[in-house]
DNA sequence: TAGTATATCGAACGTTCGTTCGAAATAGGC
DNA sequence: GCCTATTTCGAACGAACGTTCGATATACTA
């Protein structure tokens, strides 16, 4: 269990500990950095290690496995996305401005660590086993967050299977819309990501109300 | 540049080529399941030949190399859905009309090939040079296919570069919707996948339509 | 039936990968 | 200045990969 997380910290917490989480963080920033560019199975440990000044070897005793960084980038940036989303989530306020906020709250957090978020949105099924199980569970309460919002804005308060699922799938055309914008947003080109959360919201807002479809 | 393609057609056109041309086809179609699920680096060529009952070296008769063999995957389908989207969007009617036919045309196309599809989604960035400049190029041609349908929606005919803009990244929106629906959808669960386009539509068209955003 | 182009395959090559291991540094506690 | 725990690294291993090559089998033509 402890096995999942990073090597034993010991007594480690007295001694040359920050730095070693200094160098955690680097290994893991570079590790994003590479893998959003070039995919995880193309991506070398040795790159990383060459890239961070630090010895093939030497990664070992910061990562028990290849998979395992991959986790602790994925676990980490979720585990802090899913936090921060929760506590925009939780503020008060009514449905339409929840929305807002998680529109961009997580496209904010997209502008602040793109690789991050790149790798884990497009390496997720490059996990295997625990790793995937215990990344999943996250991503899992992410996506009620939205969902829940959703459901609130399209009257699907009781347990109706229709509104449900209809409100499931507009959360999942949602983080279509979000995702996607790793693939082709440049900031020169397309200006500050945040913007794109308040587009987003107008284009939606109107058909996600209308209670009945015209079909 | 005939050197892109498969193996030199030569004289085969009237030999076994049939059989040759039926086996071609089977094998980037086990090639397309396999680099679905597990992706282009972790396929290998001998899996793809094992589940074809072909030998590794065999497989070289087809493919001058690996990444060929993506190129022709992502090539055909890429031109076969280019050329069903033209038509569709070539056909007369209002420009609400030809959304609709768009989006149910890119979803109806996915549901036939669902394997070859996502290689072509999620696989995009494995091309390298020349490859990927060509797959880029129909890309291109496709994405502005709905660009146009959505311009004229947003009254975007003229040369505002602001509406322009706009019409562009609505059209981005709305592919971050249509490709993220190959990451979830599954036909048992949803229903079939050409039930979303007019969720679709009815969800954005309201939003699509207003001129200018409350901001 | 002989001959030729097409199609297939076993075996091997060179490279690169993830991982391991034991030794060498490095740094704080006494 | 030693002692111990932490951190780094060179070197090597076995496995798996993409690719090549020469030989063999297959099928069509004349």
């Amino acid at each position: 269990m402890t096995t999942l997380l990073a090597p034993k910290p010991a007594l480690a917490a007295r001694r040359g500990r920050q730095s070693t989480q200094r160098k955690l963080d680097l290994l893991l920033e570079t590790a994003a950095g590479l893998i959003a560019e070039q995919g995880f199975e193309a991506t070398t440990i040795r790159d990383v290690g060459r890239k961070s000044e630090a010895s093939l070897a030497g990664m070992y005793y910061y990562f028990a496995s290849k998979a395992e960084l991959l986790y602790q980038i994925q676990s980490r940036t979720f585990s802090s996305l899913l936090a921060a989303q929760e506590e925009a989530a939780r503020m008060p306020g009514p449905p339409e401005v929840r929305l807002r906020r998680l529109l961009a709250g997580h496209l904010t957090f997209f502008a602040r660590h793109p690789n991050e978020m790149k790798v884990c949105t497009y390496e997720m099924e490059s996990l295997k086993g625990d790793y995937y199980a215990k990344v999943e569970e996250i991503r899992r309460r992410y996506f009620r967050l939205m969902a829940d919002v959703v459901a609130e804005l399209t009257g699907a308060t009781g347990r109706k299977a229709r509104d449900s699922a209809r409100s499931r799938r507009i959360a999942l055309y949602i983080f279509g819309m979000l995702n996607w914008v790793f693939m082709w947003h440049q900031p020169a080109k397309d200006g500050p990501v945040e913007n794109l959360g308040s587009e987003m919201f107008d284009l939606l807002i109107k058909g996600i109300r209308e209670k009945a479809p015209s079909r």
